[in-house]
RNA sequence: UCCUCAGUAGCUCAGUUGGUUAGAGCACCUGACUGUUAAUCAGGGAGUCGUAGGUUCAAGUCCUACCUGAGGAGCCA
């Protein structure tokens, strides 16, 4: 009797009228008179909803009244065209079944528009507004499509370990993994915490960066990425950083810095084209949502391009490459330098502050930026020495709103070079060993970067902060959920 | 971690130089309406004013500390 359950995305497309059809979802609103109420459930396949007619008197009062925002429904009707303007098609419906009722007193969410802030309190539930509807399904649609755009490119998928015995990455402080007694630590003599008794027999942190096993298995399968969780434990509190978050590194054997650039470029617009061929609904309703927020704010505050007009525009063009040393000129030469408003003074060997890249970015070239070339003072022992001895082949790619999204480099691929620089950075040489061995044997020059995915997310979604491109944040202070 | 701002009904917010019984919109409930689209109209219930101290005849309002949130900065992806 009960038909097959169809998903509401499906029937909304469907030409296919005046036949049977089951569908189970969530009520998000009921709207009505006496003889007939308006149903508008969702299952999550799509932003959209579907209309359910309900005939009043055809069915029980129970079953009506239950029929609130929240409960979830089970619906056997028939799919007609819709004689009401709003929608094409609605299901008249023939039989209701209440999975679970969710009582409007206590229901924490309105048909109503939500703030953001409110719904990361209640971040369980979030899932079935609009925003973090149309949110999650490009997060997915956003992580298929990284795994998709490699595939397709030789490359393979490498899982890089999320415990880690060494703490040589410098990308930042670890959290700490043990299983040792924490109230009670077993001491040496000298009263430091005896770690050879601990579960791994030294002490170890959860990944701040997969890209030193990634390199290695760059070493023999040419190309490789990796995509998985990862953890700082920094305090920092801004809408750009998680303590955990997601990050895709691929690392690519005889790639040099050029061509590294290129692949970057090039994820970034398959990603963002792909967001575009595959999101368009959700897409359009955040559009719509920004819209909607920047309504009340003073002209200078509001966004130049609308949503989709910017994704599309960074299909167009090509990112502005320049090095390190040429974008400090530019900077030394521009109106807020010389009218001394930055409130960092530029020199070359500085790290850029954020209000430097922002006017790189959003004032001077109004287009994403790549940086090469920096200095080695302010880079990672691992990137390749320039030359001139005073720069290595760094790269940082720069988004508008959301600053680095990409940073990469070549690696160094000389042991010597490489060991010099380790032993001059106080790196720990023997917790090395492994990543030094890849150069001792066979090495070739390799590059890489990191790809922030919720930072990636953010610039797709047009969301500001990066608590809401990502399920169950992490951040400072708050682990609930 | 630093700087700034905020915390009042389920949600979003107003609340004057400190002064009667703390308000509004939405949501919710009840009623009306023969097809609604954030439905509409009428009525109703709803509050430990973030927490703890302090000043005062009197504190939502002033002071101190703390908690929580947001924005900016640093760290970075």
């Amino acid at each position: 009797m009960e038909k097959r359950r169809s998903f509401i995305k499906d029937l909304l497309q469907s030409t296919e009228v005046d036949r049977d059809v089951n569908v189970k979802g969530w009520v998000r609103t009921k709207r009505g008179n006496k003889q007939v109420a308006f149903v508008a459930v969702n299952d999550g396949s799509t932003i959209n909803n579907i209309q359910v007619v309900i005939d009043i008197a055809n069915f029980d009062e129970n079953i009506v009244k239950n029929i609130t925002t929240g409960a979830s429904v089970n619906v056997n009707g028939l799919l007609v065209k819709s004689v009401a303007q709003g929608q094409n098609v609605e299901i008249q419906a023939k039989e209701i079944e209440i999975y679970g009722t969710a009582d409007p007193e206590k229901y924490p969410l309105q048909k109503k528009r939500h703030s953001l802030e409110y719904l990361r309190e209640i971040a369980h539930l979030r899932f079935r507004t609009n925003t973090f509807g149309a949110v999650f399904r490009i997060r997915h649609a956003m992580a298929f499509a990284i795994h998709k755009y490699f595939n397709d490119k030789n490359f393979y998928y490498l899982h890089s370990p999320i415990i880690t015995g060494s703490d040589a990455e410098g990308a930042g402080e670890m959290f700490r993994v043990s299983t040792l007694d924490i109230e009670n630590p077993p001491k040496g003599e000298d009263g430091t915490i005896n770690f050879t008794e601990d579960f791994f027999g030294k002490e170890t942190n959860l990944t701040v960066s997969g890209q030193l096993e990634a390199e290695l298995g760059a070493t023999a399968l040419s190309n490789v990425y990796t995509f998985g969780p990862t953890f700082r434990a920094e305090n920092s509190n801004t809408p750009r950083h998680l303590a955990e978050f997601w990050m895709i590194e691929p690392e690519m054997a005889f790639y040099d810095i050029h061509d590294n650039m290129d692949l970057a470029e090039d994820m970034l617009k398959y990603l963002i084209k792909y967001a575009l061929d595959n999101c368009m609904d959700d897409l359009k309703f955040l559009e719509n949502r920004l819209l909607e927020e920047e309504k009340n704010k003073p002209q200078n505050e509001k966004s130049e391009m609308k949503l989709i007009e910017k994704l599309e525009f960074i299909l167009k063009g090509n990112f502005e490459r320049l090095t390190y040393t040429e974008a400090i000129k530019v900077l030394e030469n521009s109106k807020p330098a010389k009218k001394g408003k930055f409130q960092f003074p530029v020199e070359w060997g500085i790290d850029l502050q954020s209000e430097h890249e922002r006017y790189l970015v959003e004032k001077h070239y109004k287009k994403p930026v790549i940086l090469v070339d920096y200095p080695k003072n302010i880079k990672a022992f691992y990137m390749k020495q320039n030359d001139d001895g005073k720069t290595v082949r760094a790269m940082d790619i720069l988004f508008p709103g959301i600053g680095e999204i990409i940073g990469g480099s070549q690696r160094e691929e000389d042991y010597d070079k490489l060991s010099t620089r380790i032993k001059e950075m106080n790196i720990p040489e023997k917790d090395m060993w492994w990543y030094l061995e890849t150069r001792k044997f066979g090495t070739v020059p390799h590059s890489g970067y990191g790809l922030g995915f919720e930072r990636l997310m953010l610039f797709v979604t047009g969301m500001s902060n990066i608590r809401d491109v990502i399920p169950f944040p992490r951040t400072p202070k708050n682990a609930e959920f």
